[in-house]
DNA sequence: CATGAATGAGACTTCATTCAT
DNA sequence: TATGAATGAAGTCTCATTCAT
């Protein structure tokens, strides 16, 4: 009993990770099912057992890779506060810097975030607790500082799309800067839109 | 001969113009070349006199989309010199502006070029004058009020990048703002990221 | 032991039933084992111990269907005699409405019975007590009037036929004829056939 | 130009006589449309050129097969007037003859048309001229020896739906008597039916 | 006896591209 | 140049049946 469900988590497993690799490797369109499905050594009938289709899967890669990096990106910003005593302006670009960091050395993985974003999955991310939890965290320090709490929204949301789009600019189309060097100027830029 | 041309040319524009319709109402992966030489009232095999294939039809389509609205957007900005005495602040939001109001109106074509940029594609664009001379003058009037000419290139990336994604998620995945409330912060970041 | 015995005909009679319906109200192609043994509340390999394959259980429906109503007009006919002094040519006009009043009223049923007849289960069918009375019966009252008896099989297998057929026609396909409106020129058929 | 259409033609009727030969020879269910192209001799995708879909082939085979034999029933009645003075009666037996003897060299194709008798295809056949032709025969004649028409339809109706499943019963089904015996109780009922 | 997860052959269909006319 | 019939590889998804538990 216990065992079968174990089996069941570890095939999902195995469809995920075998989809990730071929997802970035060769693009969606490029994947077949039975590429996925030869990879992780399951049947192509048991591929309907854990997802309705390839899409369905797609989400599933996506949303799992998300919430793994933000978790390790909130940890990081607790790491840096144990060792600090550290103002709220850093504690964003901490943020910032480890999601960077780590799309610097995972640009498929970037590649294939950006181009499935959908209002659809991005509700589905917010149920996550780690997004949920980030953004309230976000919030509660900005108004700490005397900022008003519609507005630190609406930051946040353009900070966000600025950081994104320009790491995908840069680390994913590789232009027209690499990312190291246009880094300064993203992060002062950030600051200038926090600081009043 | 000379009305050879003109057909040569007429039937690349039908071909746009049609390929153009359906991308934007159906996306491009469910429209089928049969679709577009149907709607353009030509023959299939025709079809291939004038394109590789149907990414390169997709690629000529964002190329004259994209060169029409800049065109026109530099307008907008020439017109509001003559009206006034502008500064180069206002001037680069009145482009973005030009650009927003327009991608509001037309969603469509704003999901089209966002989801479809490719580096390729951006250095074919760069080679079309009116792309280029809007950097140039942007670059022009940033060191003319005492600026570095390459941290101005940067800014101007980091800006396009932001209104660009802010614009996408606000008009095309309607989240999380409305484009009309979240312009006000969007036009205060462009500001800051600008003024020294 | 009783019990188990018990148990083992209540879950052929739920799959029969549940079977039974799905036929009926999406047709058999259609309905996949997966459906019946949903609806029957039994688990998928279970069936297996039930039923060779899928047309096993459609040959099992019918039987047990065709052997019911067959024993329900024979009912009616003995009712019908109990009630008034009748002859052979009215008994048989009597059991033909009985079957036909019933098809009238549940047109599912004749579908699935004459889509499927076949040689191997008309020769099951014989097999039960009810048919085999029905034919006897047929030729003992044929025989009685002065008939000869292989005639009187050619003749039962005439009109069995006939109204057969008429009635799929007339209830199922809806065609040319409602079933109504045919019923005199019909029984005056079965007539002009039996009287010499 | 013209080349074209006859290949096109062409090419149907071999569509047409491999799926004939598949469907009576393995039964409808299991054709596939790669066992057809492979035995037409054309592609997979021409298929679909051609037809809907395999069921679509279905009623164009069994359309075709019904309106060539129907036709020849009713150049059999026309010899057999040239050569005697015939009642109607005799056209009516040695029409429904034609059709017998043939089904009976054509056990196949009896079952296949009688398989897939639907309303759809019944309406189809009638457009066609030789069925409207023959059933107008019929009523004219029923009215000239002193019948209504309304009357002549009905019967018409009933000695179809008679012939033909005495024959399927007997010549597909091999059940329960060999055609040959239950031919003259056949036309016996046929005469019975018909005579005042 | 009972279960239901797993299997995998195979069904149907699409559509970018070619090529004879 | 222009045509459009023909191609066939590639794709998704279904479902009867098995078998380890």
């Amino acid at each position: 009993m216990k065992k079968v469900l174990e089996n069941k988590s570890k095939k999902m497993t195995r469809l995920r990770e075998a989809a990730y690799e071929l997802f970035t490797s060769n693009g969606i369109p490029n994947t077949r099912i039975d590429d996925i499905v030869k990879k992780a050594g399951i049947a192509k009938g048991t591929f309907y057992l854990y997802c309705k289709d390839k899409y369905d899967l797609v989400d599933k890669v996506i949303l799992r890779k998300t919430t793994d990096i933000i978790n390790n990106a909130m940890k990081a910003i607790a790491e840096n506060q144990n060792a600090q005593d550290t103002d709220f302006l850093e504690n964003v670009i901490v943020f910032a810097d480890y999601l960077l960091e780590h799309f610097k050395r995972d640009k498929k993985l970037l590649a294939l975030i950006y181009k499935n974003l959908s209002w659809d999955l991005y509700e589905k991310a917010l149920t996550f607790e780690e997004l949920g939890t980030a953004e309230k965290t976000f919030i509660e320090h900005f108004t700490k500082i005397g900022g008003d709490s519609e507005v630190a929204k609406q930051r946040l949301f353009i900070i966000v799309s600025m950081v994104g789009a320009v790491c995908y600019n840069s680390i994913v189309l590789e232009m027209p800067y690499p990312i190291d060097l246009i880094k300064p100027e993203l992060y002062r830029s950030v600051t200038r839109i926090l600081v009043q």
